[in-house]
RNA sequence: UGGGGGAUGGGGUAAUCGGCAGCCCGCCGGCCUUUGGAGCCGUGCAGUCUCGGUUCGAGUCCGAGUCCCCCAG
């Protein structure tokens, strides 16, 4: 095949390019640059996308002998990524743009402009593993990132390569060096690439601006605080609340409501989730297993899975509306509505209209944040993935029994 | 001025009849991590207003002092 290796500039990607080649591969590697200003160089190596992470990336590609390229997709990463994480935010959201930048520039962007240039495949150094359109999770599930891939649909995956997925990080590494490559001991990346400093509150002030809101006890229902703006909270926070006089038991966010800006927090029980609604779900086979079935749900990346029941709704939806199956306002207790248990104000139309899930775990998981993604597998082969917009306490049918 | 109440780490609070000063926030450190100023962990940092008395032992009881709050002026 002739495949096009996505070289990050960091060890995985520089390994998985090098298997490529042994595989017997026609392959080129190419850099993306999506950062606006790369000039910033970073030490460290903390992101994925500095004028070092290029250089790196540049010198596993010579020392492998393949052709090697620099893609700016810069102005695609800024649309389809950042500003989609800024808006999320704005939404009371909490968005995870690795996924959107899987699903809208590596195996979007990149995907189709390497198709269009006559590649079968992107190569890239995910910890997964992709056999017969079937996605598993790394044998090394420390590092499993099927989570972060569970948004591709079939056909993305069809043209997709991912040569590390029976691999530990370890002999990755090891064989890193053994090959010569200088990325071998270079840290791994985390945290949010395009946030050098990583103060994700400050670079959302500074594209949001202030927009003070009040913090709310969900149990008194008093006004127990004031924020600078709530998208510097997530659902699950415990630190950083700023509550004027706390105390008896530790405070999360248990809900954030975008409009009056409000932050509802509470005991950590509150956080206790037993549904999650997804939106527009992606099936990795290209098609939902059935209209219902009892698998594993992770809510979270590196979240632990749990059993859980789905029911599928199709995706005629009116607009604006949640789906018969899924959790109304109305099924949930009315005092219980602000603290969090529905957030029918998040779903959003457009998403509905493509479908929705309705996952009943089977044990309750803490502090579910609506804008991640529920990812549902079946042992460790994923079935497809599906955005959170609400969450609720307990499962609808026993919503009658008064909870907290 | 009279009467009453209070004083516990950097902030807020708890401690039975006098018996290891606990918790929440904060800070520091660690773990985790290509999502979250996410989470978790730590014998970590940090306190009984001052002086004296009673007692085996005082945050606690007694006396005096200092400061603060409330009510009455």
């Amino acid at each position: 095949m002739r495949v096009l290796a996505a070289v990050s500039g960091g060890v995985d990607s520089a390994v998985a390019m090098a298997r490529a080649v042994d595989a017997g591969h026609d392959v080129t590697a190419v850099h993306l640059a999506l950062a606006r200003n790369p000039a910033s160089t970073r030490t460290g190596a903390r992101g994925c996308c500095t004028l070092e992470d290029a250089r790196d990336a540049r010198r596993a590609a010579d020392v492998l002998g393949v052709p090697f390229y620099v893609w700016d997709l810069a102005e695609r990463f800024a649309e389809d990524v950042i500003d989609d994480f800024v808006a999320e935010y704005a939404a009371g959201r909490t968005p995870n743009p690795c996924l959107r930048c899987n699903e809208k520039i590596k195996f979007a962007a990149v995907l189709d402009r390497a198709i269009a240039l006559g590649f079968d495949a992107v190569v890239t150094g995910h910890h997964a593993r992709l056999a017969d359109g079937v996605l598993r999770r790394s044998v090394d599930a420390a590092k499993d990132q099927s989570y972060v891939l569970a948004v591709l649909t079939a056909d993305q995956l069809a043209h997709a390569v991912f040569p590390l997925g029976d691999s530990t990080k370890e002999s990755v590494r090891a064989e890193a060096a053994a090959r010569g490559l200088a990325v071998a001991d270079k840290p791994d990346s985390h945290d949010i690439c395009f946030i050098a400093d990583g103060d994700t509150r400050g670079f959302l002030r500074s594209a949001l601006g202030d927009r003070p809101g009040p913090v709310v006890d969900a149990e008194t229902g008093d006004v127990v605080g004031r924020h600078e703006g709530a998208y510097g909270f997530t659902v699950g926070q415990r630190r950083g609340l700023g509550l004027a006089q706390p105390g008896g038991p530790p405070r999360y966010v248990l809900s954030i409501e975008p409009v009056a800006g409000t932050v509802t927090v509470g005991p950590g029980s509150m956080l206790d989730v037993g549904v999650v609604i997804g939106s527009r779900p992606v099936w990795t086979s290209g098609a939902a297993p059935s209209d219902a079935f009892d698998c594993l749900a992770q809510l979270r990346a590196h979240g632990a899975p749990v059993p859980a029941s789905v029911q599928v709704s199709p995706g005629s939806v009116s607009p604006g509306s949640v789906s018969p199956g899924a959790v109304s306002p109305g099924s949930v207790s009315p005092g219980s509505v602000s603290a969090g248990s529905v957030l029918p104000g998040s779903v959003s139309p457009g998403f509905v209209s493509a479908g929705s899930v309705e996952v009943r775990l089977h044990r309750p998981v803490r502090g579910v944040a609506t804008g991640q993604a529920v990812v549902l597998y079946d042992g460790d082969t994923v079935l497809g993935s599906a955005t959170i917009t609400a969450t609720a306490r307990v499962e609808p049918a026993e919503m009658g029994t008064p909870i907290g």
